[in-house]
DNA sequence: TTTTTAGTTTAAGGTTGCTTAAAATCGCTT
DNA sequence: AAGCGATTTTAAGCAACCTTAAACTAAAAA
């Protein structure tokens, strides 16, 4: 398992999650910076070792074998973001860097160790559940987009997903982090953006951009 | 700086600390666990870039800049190892294994993270010190051969150094550990052997392969 | 149904880091 | 001084992963 099969699996599992549609070689291609090209080439190599279904001209299915790869790796990224977070107090926008490079180079007995440091969580610092060993996915029960509030409804931000470093920036700028409470002022439907108070009574108004990666449990 | 680069700068400090002699092509490759010709054709491309002093058939030697790159990842190597040993509390056997990857993959930020938390220590598990941010080593004053002890003289091991897996674990079944009190019974000058006694009066007889990697301070 | 075009595959080529095998060189021994 | 053996370099080639550019498909538009 090299780092370029690492990221191929890991990236179809998580285009597949985030987007909730079939995941095309271009759509890969760009998420994963290389050319359309490389992603076929790899396909099909995965496809002859049974780790993905690949058909030509189809989109990229991953195969039992192939996302277990995936959810080893995102266990490994979301655990090491956790500790990295909590245990050595690293700044929330450098902590998926790191852990995009140290995902391939632990041993699971290693993961084990930082697993059991940290009590077993189910959550990383950005919101997100951590599988666990077995392929099981903590229950996010209750998490929805911070546009499925209604007007005039708070609620408690429970997921920041990361993106870049970028939207990481933004998040810190206005003050959004795992866990503060916030109440619907208003939405717009021209422009899908929301205006939101923080508390204190802070009014703030999203994009729709931004507010797309704002999950939240209603209150 | 790829993977490949920092074992083969790194291995040519450590080699010739180790024996302090000049470091040859063979002796690296059979460190390195690569073919004689590998290490030319690395050897000459890291002559051009300015990192090690390369000429046909001679000694391989580090220029500054290699040599900084060298000591910056034995740097990260053994903080990692104090870190997995003493905060995750990994087997001693299997530190070396782990470090030896994550070393290639932990940002100069990552690493003082590391650094603050385990507070600025200056020799890892086996005791090896830990060069610091500007290179400075830690002085290992007083610390000597086990061989170099007298008849009847006793002294707290200082230093396992580290081979392989195998000698880890004669370390561990003889219980040589870093801080034990070890007293000198006697020497074989036939085979090099050395009989030393345990806390406790256990006896034993260490091979002079095993004694060359013990290093201690007299008492 | 034919044409267009967006998306995908194939083809050819580059880089890194390794291999084995042949050729060259060094330095010691006769 | 010549020869020899050990070491090193050179040469040729391979696998993994990438690139760009040309050829091909499939599915929507005309
Ligand atoms: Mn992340
Ligand atoms: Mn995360
Ligand atoms: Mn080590
Ligand atoms: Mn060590």
């Amino acid at each position: 398992m090299s780092v370029s099969v690492d990221n191929f699996l890991k990236n179809v599992y998580l285009l597949n999650q985030e987007t909730g549609s079939p995941v095309t070689s271009s759509h890969l291609a760009g998420r994963l910076e290389i050319s359309v090209a490389a992603v076929t080439d790899m396909a099909r190599k995965l496809g002859a070792q049974g780790l993905l279904d690949y058909r030509p001209y189809k989109a990229l299915t991953l195969m039992p074998a192939g996302k277990e790869v995936a959810l080893k790796i995102v266990r490994k990224h979301r655990l090491w973001e956790l500790f990295l977070y909590e245990v050595l107090k690293m700044d929330l926008m450098s902590v998926h860097e790191e852990a995009e490079k140290l995902e391939h180079h632990t041993s699971d007995d290693l993961m084990e160790h930082i697993n059991r440091f940290l009590g077993h969580p189910d959550f990383d610092p950005h919101g997100d559940p951590i599988p666990g060993i077995g392929g099981r996915i903590p229950s996010e029960k209750g998490v929805v987009l911070l546009r499925e509030i209604g007007e005039e409804e708070a609620c408690i931000v429970a997921k920041l997903r990361y993106r870049n470093a970028e939207t990481s920036e933004m998040y810190d700028r206005f003050g959004l982090k795992k866990g503060i409470r916030l109440k619907v002022v208003r939405m717009f439907p021209f422009d899908g953006s929301i205006e939101v108070e923080f508390p204190g009574g802070r009014e703030v108004v999203l994009s729709e951009k931004l507010a797309q990666n704002i999950f939240c449990i209603k209150q």
